[in-house]
DNA sequence: TCCTTTTGGGAATGATCATTTCCTAATTGA
DNA sequence: TCAATTAGGAAATGATCATTCCCAAAAGGA
């Protein structure tokens, strides 16, 4: 018997519809909460099964009932992951009322992400990128998918603040956008040597100057 | 007996001194930079000794002689791969004459690596941080100390930047130069997604307006 | 020439790993 | 209440992996 004492971080997938057999006795948000971490420290191949066991409280019995493979727990952790951090940057971008504002805040969310232990466990969409770009297709599209993603968020962002007046009209949107990406993942990889907010932070300020 | 048609991608290590016993037959700087290309692509646990042997043309037993483990290879293999963009860089930046000259080399040095099947290798920089960061202090030093490296050269450049006129006088060196190494370790991961020239080229230009 | 040393090569080894199997338990639907 | 279905659990399995061992070969030094 597994008793969840905290929740999942949120942003629950969709809810399992009973049927038949014997109900599942942990929660899979939570679960992969937990691959996340495992997978983001130590890459794909790092991760062995059973430090995924011993990380979701599961038994490698319960582990491949649920998620078919190890490759299958990492693709389910890597759409959770994309979800997840598409919710919180959601939340971030709420307050922010113009274009510069907007793009203010997804530097500001990548900057506090890439500082200290989180910095240090790192980002998933880079692992996948190191560990499997190469040699798995599907993993491969899901990475591209969603960088893409982010560009064309940060591409938004950018048409919306010459709109408003606040980023420069000479520029190109999408040139910008993927600069702005460059930085972004590129502040997650700095962050994996274990950087302090001190050193993050001003990264966001100093980089709107690309807005000019 | 193996014979090298393609000679090392020059930077050669130390000459070994003859000494008794068989002599080596194989290059080693060639099988490390070989091994570079192995450990860049699958990433360090996704790498196997057999696609090593494979990709070195050595056999296991002669593999472990030169470099006692995997991890010796893949330390070996990370300085070769550290000295050697040192070398390509140092290069590349001969016929730049300001430090705003200096900076857009870098950028276009990276933006070049990181474009068309050399991106989609990758950076073993990048690599060693993603899989080895958090479990290897060994190779997470010389990762942190690979990006400090980077990180000083670039502060180095603004201060002659900011000594020639070439670079505006407001900036701190410091946190320009963690902000364009940022840059730089974004397009190798957006690389590993197959970008090409169009894509990444221009991204250095516009990353000058840092310096502004 | 012979001894020492080091390498090349390939098979053997032992560990680790991902995955499966088998049994028990807990549900739903009839 | 019973059949069907699914989950929990732990041991077993088979594959893969890193590493070692052993022998033949190629050098230097005495």
């Amino acid at each position: 018997m597994i008793v969840s004492y905290h929740a999942a971080m949120t942003a629950p997938s969709h809810p399992r519809r009973p049927g038949p057999g014997r109900p599942r006795e942990f929660d899979t948000d939570l679960a992969l909460d937990r691959a996340i971490a495992v997978f983001s420290e130590r890459g794909y191949q790092g991760a062995a099964i059973s430090d995924l066991t011993q990380a979701l409280g599961l038994t490698a019995g319960s582990l491949y009932k649920a998620f078919t493979d190890k490759r299958g727990l990492f693709l389910a952790a890597f759409d959770r992951y994309v979800a997840l951090r598409t919710e919180r940057l959601r939340a971030v971008l709420e307050g922010a009322p113009t274009g510069r504002a907007k793009i203010k805040a997804v530097l500001d969310f990548y900057a506090d992400s890439s500082h200290g232990a989180d910095g240090r466990r790192g980002c998933l969409v880079v692992a996948g990128a190191v560990d499997l770009a190469t040699a798995d297709p599907e993993v491969a599209a899901r990475v591209t998918g969603a960088l893409h993603l982010n560009e064309g968020r940060l591409a938004g962002f950018v048409a919306e603040g010459q709109a408003d007046g606040t980023v420069a009209l000479h520029l190109d949107p999408m040139a910008t956008a993927r600069l702005l990406l460059c930085v972004l993942q590129g502040m997650r990889v700095v962050g994996k040597t274990g950087r302090d907010r001190m050193e993050m932070a001003p990264l966001a300020d100093n980089a709107l100057k690309l807005l000019d």
